[in-house]
DNA sequence: GGTAGACCTGGACGC
DNA sequence: GCGTCCAGGTCTACC
């Protein structure tokens, strides 16, 4: 079976810097506990790939490919295992980030997981929006399901994996943008979303001229926070929370996407008091001191709450332990 | 500028 | 097994 070699930054930890932000519980994302490993399919220009993704020796990542690719394919494929793992998150930036917040130096926490593509990262944050989340599970196997494009060959291999592979790839702009909105209510239970998805795909796909999403300005990094941010909630769906939760995703820390679980934890661990809007409104100035590392100090706060309650994120499972976070269980815990 | 209510789904709960 | 209630962020209408 082919494969690829990746060389990652020399702190990088597979298991770590992937069970590192819910997004690695979604379909088509697979991780195989026992293994170690993460499944997926990749949407690359002349189509889909199978891949399982590992670290054997504790360095380099070892990526089993469902078929051997072309030189166009390979390199399509590199740019999003890049994006997808935070391969580009050197080491001088996690550094920097332990200086900041010196109490994830020793777990050496500092990358978080997201998408191949910022489209995917897109739908997915919609997806997780006024919604539990073992719903936003089903959505996103559903979209997998019923429009990714599947791959005929045998998924890629993986040592020890109790679970099969997908064999989808998460659905293509293109894909949802002349898809019925409802065909994705009915058969993806998305919702009321599914005007938002189809039409946020359009988008996607229409040029910045004609008033199409304009990725080149969102993802540079000379265009300031707020230009990204005052792009993002124009767009349909998007409101504040989704926005900078977006604004995460592309690697801008210094906005908070605060939603009711962040209120959660700003009463239980924080101690704050009073209304919703107070919570944020401190949680704002709480993590402020942290700058354009703001996030992840929250982020991994939360995190650590989390595997504190159900063990090390490496070991959650989808479909048991990765379908109990919500916010009444976890005020139960 | 602030706020109330509708939008859907799925899980919890009571009967 | 059925009906009711509730959680969840965005959007629109209204003040």
């Amino acid at each position: 079976m082919p494969r690829l070699t990746l060389t990652p930054p020399g702190d990088y930890d597979l298991a770590r810097d992937v069970c590192s932000y819910g997004y690695f519980l979604l379909a088509p994302n697979r991780w195989h506990v026992e293994a170690r490993t993460l499944t997926r399919v990749l949407s690359l220009p002349r189509g889909p790939v199978g891949v399982a993704i590992s670290q054997p020796k504790g360095k380099a990542l070892s990526v089993w490919l469902s078929h051997t690719l072309d030189t166009t394919n390979r390199a399509a494929a590199i740019i999003q295992l890049t994006r997808m793992l935070r391969l580009d998150d050197d080491e001088a930036t996690i550094a920097e980030f332990h200086r900041v917040d010196p109490r994830f130096a020793a777990s050496g926490r500092g990358r978080l997981f997201r998408s191949p593509t910022l489209f995917e990262d897109v739908i997915k944050t919609v997806t997780s929006c006024n919604v539990t989340w073992p719903s936003t599970v089903q959505m996103n196997l559903r979209l997998s399901d019923v429009l990714g494009h599947r791959i005929d060959a045998e998924p890629a291999r993986i040592k020890g994996a109790k679970a099969p592979p997908s064999s989808s790839a998460f659905p293509l702009a293109a894909t949802i943008a002349r898809t019925r909105p409802q065909t994705l209510r009915a058969r993806c239970r998305v919702g009321y979303r599914d005007r938002r998805i189809v039409e946020l795909a359009r988008l996607f796909r229409t040029p910045p001229k004609k008033g199409g999403i304009d990725t080149v300005f969102l993802e540079d990094p000379a265009t300031p926070d707020d230009a990204v941010f005052d792009a993002l909630v124009e767009l349909p769906g998007i409101g504040p929370y989704a926005a900078a939760n977006i604004m995460q995703l592309m690697g801008r820390y210094a906005r908070l996407p605060l939603d009711t679980e962040s209120v959660r934890h700003g009463r239980t661990l924080l101690g704050y008091k009073g209304s919703s809007a107070q919570v944020m409104k401190r949680l704002d100035e709480h993590y402020a001191p942290f700058g354009r590392h703001a996030f992840r100090s929250y982020w991994f706060e939360l995190w650590e709450f989390y595997e504190r309650k159900h063990g090390p994120a490496w070991g959650w499972e989808r479909d048991s332990t990765g379908k109990m976070f919500t916010a009444a269980l976890l005020n139960k815990a």
